[in-house]
RNA sequence: GGGUGCUUAGCUCAGCUGGUAGAGCGUCGCCCUUACAAGGCGAAUGUCACAGGUUCGAUCCCUGUAGCACCCA
């Protein structure tokens, strides 16, 4: 083996091979476990946040295929439609072309190219990541059975009502000229203008005067309200005003709604252009007038001189045509919220169109239900608040987008405007009895594309068909994703799981934290601090990581900041780390955080465990040599460490089972490094080192050999699951040597706790021995006696026990310790001048001898015995109180007893040497 | 305005049902000791945001305050 991992070299070949070999598909027998892939968009790539959600999807499909699972892990992707559509527009576009001079059906062609030529990138980026999906059942949200499934589910609801057909407003992108979901608006704070504006009574003389802040919306007024409990304006409810500019009458109404402290305490209705002002116009019956095209510009419905100005300059000219009419009282700076498109960025128009809707709130009920009833689990349980939240307060969705690319709505209308709704035309004419003359046209318009991904736990296995994979895998065993999505998909996939599949979609939702940058901010392309997971991976040199950052930005002033801060952050570029390192940080920083700051830093710590890990296994080989070590080692030849490093090993697989039950992979990957460095590199394999080298010790040096070859392999099968490529490795190597068969540590079975019993005799042994090594380490570390330089102990004040296993381990002491001699003193033996560290109540004494200057080890033993003192002191403070003596419970006041006890003697202990040593100073 | 979190070592974060506060990185000292210098050994570092309360005992439970963050309107 070579002295240094190198990741690259084997990542390839070994994910190749387990492709090749079919291993990922569910084996087809053992309980089904199964996750369902949060689809990415087909045309994008992953980002960190994908990596780490991967990592741990893959980390629980490996764990539980290990353990005897019929594990299943579906993978695919979705079409994204806006997102797509923009992006292969932009491309159009930078060729000269617009999309409305191509047909609908060239279009959507050029977009099946762009996917076949960009959409196989998350593939290749999922393989070097090592993802165990069951590649073989990929899927994509138009295949023509997930588009079934999609128009199936459109029939069925429509029939029961639940998905209609509307005309009301919406949120309406006016550059992308398309509805929205609610959810895709971005609503933000921006600095804005409150218009006080004067509206003339139509009989006598007078005005009121409104505040608004989209005075260009005024041409589409029906009403100027006031609150009915608002003194002063009471007595004009139900006079006329004279609209100004469009030189209309509107009425003064009365309406709760106004509050009357905003402004003036006087609004202005524009039904067609508000959602509240929507509101107060179906309450009162008043007309509602569009005054806007699709594109935001004003409509044929305002004065001639106003129409086809886009809005903005609309609201310029207005705002001066009324200042010269001496109709603008005053002008205010105002903060305002205004909703943004989260594609296009675009201020959205409140708009009235005719779009589908579902009826949500029937849906909503039997998914809250479920989540009170515990049919699924968020992990971390909080995450449910803001799911009830949302649902308890959710409205009705509107699904239908004006785009190309997409579901496209199975709604047929005749001429007179009539709705056919079927499967196909011809169902649609069938069910509705049409004769084969009446010439029907299809609804233009695709569904949104969340309408297809809520249906992604069912329709990926095969759904409306009932197939044996949809009885077996479904409901999917655990949902991995982000709470960014929360509402957009597990909401509606709980909604639409339980309305045709008659149960939820996953049994449990782990929610994990967001990836965000070193100093917290989220990462983003504007930003110019996302890193590409690869690159963690391979590495990248800097000037290729500035190039890649800097282009193709949105808003191309920022790259020379963006720039800067790259090679001011990564002067270096990124050095290659490989897979496993990534992983087994992202597996480590999967905490129950929901913000997570990720470091570079950390990724480089984790590749020295690679290494580590590495060099142990060569290490190992080096030591057993060729042979298998085919037998189980024989209990009886076991050493004390042998046996310790077996009971440390089952406390450990212990605790990564309970962790990974509990989705705490943070806990999981801790215990497995700590033992895997502290436990088997640091203690164990020096442990083992004399008996390896001796050239006598035959049965206890086979023991030793057995036990490092067991253990690793068996740590091989347990660190798998994060780290997949160096433990498919080292297992190759290793698994013969320890008399293990098979062709892969993937489908080994996942080693037990069981497997390696407790010994808590060899425990509390290996305390003792560590201890007796780690005061003498003590000693020479502050003392800076260099590591080769051998030197003797004395045993002071060994009991009988102390004696006998100074005596069994003499060569562990003499090696670990790097010891010369060791001896116990006899009873009444006096002591030479020494330094001296505490086990207990054994005094470990190392002779100064020229060694050691007397001033620092006064010095030290001083800092111990403060220390010692300090914790006495509260000790009896707390065992001093009668009421903790009476009312804790009686365990932890012996404990208290005991350690005032131990540092008693410790105290006095050091005290006393340290008055020797201070003697032996003069002082 | 409504909701949800966070505040622990220089930095990034753990800390389970209240009882001795931990890790990684960084820092300091000694070492290329034949698996590993991407390493070994040793060391230092905390008013657990603040103020009350409950309790024999609070980083942990409760209330309030301050600061920060996110989501929804």
């Amino acid at each position: 083996m070579d002295k240094v991992y190198a990741p690259q070299e084997i990542e390839r070949r070994i994910y190749e091979r387990w492709e090749a070999s079919g291993w990922f598909a569910p084996s087809g027998h053992g309980t089904p476990y199964c996750i369902m892939i949060p689809p990415p968009n087909v045309t994008g790539t992953l980002h960190m946040g994908h990596a780490f959600q991967h990592t741990l999807m893959d980390t629980l499909t490996r764990y539980h295929r290990m353990r005897g699972a019929d594990a299943l892990w579906q993978p695919g992707t979705d079409h994204a439609g806006i997102a797509t559509q923009m992006v292969v527009e932009r491309q159009l576009n930078a060729q000269g072309i617009r999309r409305a001079e191509l047909s609908r059906e060239a279009f959507v062609e050029r977009v099946w190219q762009w996917k076949a030529q960009s959409g196989g990138s998350i593939a290749a980026q999922m393989r070097r990541l090592g993802d165990s999906v069951d590649w073989s059942r990929d899927r994509f949200t138009l295949d023509p059975q997930l588009s079934q499934a999609v128009t199936e589910v459109f029939v069925r609801l429509h029939e029961e009502g639940l998905i209609y057909r509307g005309k009301r407003l919406v949120n309406w992108d006016p550059v992308l000229l398309t509805a929205l979901s609610d959810l895709e608006v971005q609503s933000q704070e921006e600095d804005g203008q409150l218009w006080h504006l004067r509206y003339p009574f139509a009989a006598g003389a007078g005005h009121l005067v409104v505040a608004t802040t989209r005075p260009e919306t005024l041409l589409g007024d029906s009403a100027v309200a006031v609150n009915p409990r608002d003194e002063r304006y009471r007595s004009l409810v139900g006079r006329r005003l004279r609209l100004p500019l469009a030189e209309r009458e509107i009425p003064v109404i009365a309406d709760d709604y106004v509050d009357p402290a905003f402004g003036s305490g006087c609004v202005k209705i524009t039904p067609a252009h508000d959602f509240n002002d929507y509101e107060v116009g179906q309450r009162h019956g008043l007309p509602q007038i569009n005054v806007f095209t699709p594109q935001a510009a004003m409509a044929d419905t305002v004065p001639l001189r106003f129409r086809g100005l886009d809005r903005f300059e609309a609201r310029k000219r207005i705002v001066a045509e009324l200042e010269a009419s001496g109709l603008v009282e005053k002008v205010e700076k105002h903060r305002l919220h205004v909703p943004r498109g989260d594609r296009s960025g675009a201020v959205l128009e409140p708009y009235l169109t005719d779009q589908w809707y579902v009826k949500i709130a029937p849906l909503a009920a039997p998914a809250i239900a479920a989540v009170q009833e515990g049919r699924t689990r968020f992990v971390p349980e909080n995450w449910s608040r803001t799911y009830f939240e949302w649902m308890r307060n959710i409205k009705d969705w509107c699904i239908s987008r004006q785009l190309w690319w997409g579901h496209r709505i199975p709604a047929w209308y005749d001429a007179q405007g009539n709705t056919y709704v079927g499967r196909s035309e011809a169902e649609a004419r069938a069910r509705h009895g049409l004769p084969a003359g009446l010439s029907l046209r299809q609804d233009d318009d695709v569904l949104d594309t969340w309408f297809s991904s809520a249906l992604w736990p069912f329709s990926t296995l095969g759904w409306p068909q009932a197939t044996s994979e949809l009885k077996r895998f479904y409901p999917g065993s655990v949902l991995v994703t982000g709470f960014d999505i929360i509402f957009f998909w597990v909401a509606r996939m709980m909604m639409m799981g339980l309305k045709f599949m008659g149960d939820v979609p996953f049994r449990d939702v782990y929610i994990t934290g967001l990836i965000r940058d070193e100093h917290g901010d989220k990462m983003s392309k504007s930003k110019g601090n996302v890193i590409d997971p690869l690159d963690i991976v391979d590495g990248i040199d800097l000037e290729a990581l500035v190039a890649k950052r800097t282009s193709g930005l949105m808003q191309p002033q920022l790259a020379p900041a963006i720039e800067k801060a790259t090679r001011r952050q990564y002067p270096q570029g990124m050095a290659p780390h490989g897979t496993d390192a990534l992983r087994f940080t992202f597996a480590a920083l999967a905490s129950s955080n929901r913000d997570i700051r990720f470091d570079l830093a950390r990724v480089a710590g984790y590749r020295n465990f690679c290494n580590k890990l590495w060099n142990a296994a060569r290490f190992v080989t080096l030591a057993v040599g060729d042979a298998p070590q085919a037998s189980p080692a024989a209990a009886a030849d076991l050493s004390v460490a042998d046996r310790w490093i077996r009971s440390r090993l089952g406390h450990t697989l212990g605790a990564v089972a309970e962790a990974l039950r509990e989705y705490r992979f943070d806990f999981a990957a801790s215990a497995l490094y700590e033992f895997a460095w502290y436990d088997f590199c640091d203690w164990y394999l020096e442990l083992t080192k004399p008996v390896l080298q001796s050239q006598e010790a035959g049965q206890a040096r086979a023991a030793a050999q057995r036990t490092l070859v067991e253990v690793l392999e068996a740590l091989q099968r347990a660190l798998h699951p994060i780290m997949p490529f160096i433990t498919e490795e080292i297992w190759q190597r290793i698994a013969p040597l320890a008399g293990v068969r098979g062709s892969t540590v993937m489908l080994a079975p996942y080693p037990q706790a069981a497997d390696f019993p407790a010994d808590a005799a060899a425990e509390a042994e290996a305390v003792w021995l560590k201890s007796v090594i780690l005061g003498v380490r003590q000693i020479r570390g502050e003392m800076n006696i260099a590591p080769g330089r051998r030197i003797p102990l004395l045993l002071k004040d060994a009991s009988a026990q102390d004696a006998a296993l100074a005596q069994r381990h003499r060569p562990l002491l003499e090696k670990l310790a790097g010891l010369c001699d060791l001896r116990a003193l006899a009873a009444g033996e006096a002591a030479p001048e020494s330094a001296m560290a505490l086990v207990g109540s054994l005094g470990l004494l190392v002779p100064m001898a020229g060694l050691i200057d007397a001033a620092a080890e006064a010095e030290r033993l001083g800092k111990l015995l403060g220390k010692a003192r300090a914790e006495l002191a509260k000790t009896r403070g707390k065992l001093a109180n009668e009421n903790f003596v009476r009312n804790a419970p009686p365990e932890v006041v012996a404990t208290e007893r005991e350690r005032e006890a131990d540092f008693e003697r410790t105290a006095r202990d050091l005290g006393t040497q340290l008055a020797r040593i201070q003697g032996m100073l003069g002082r």
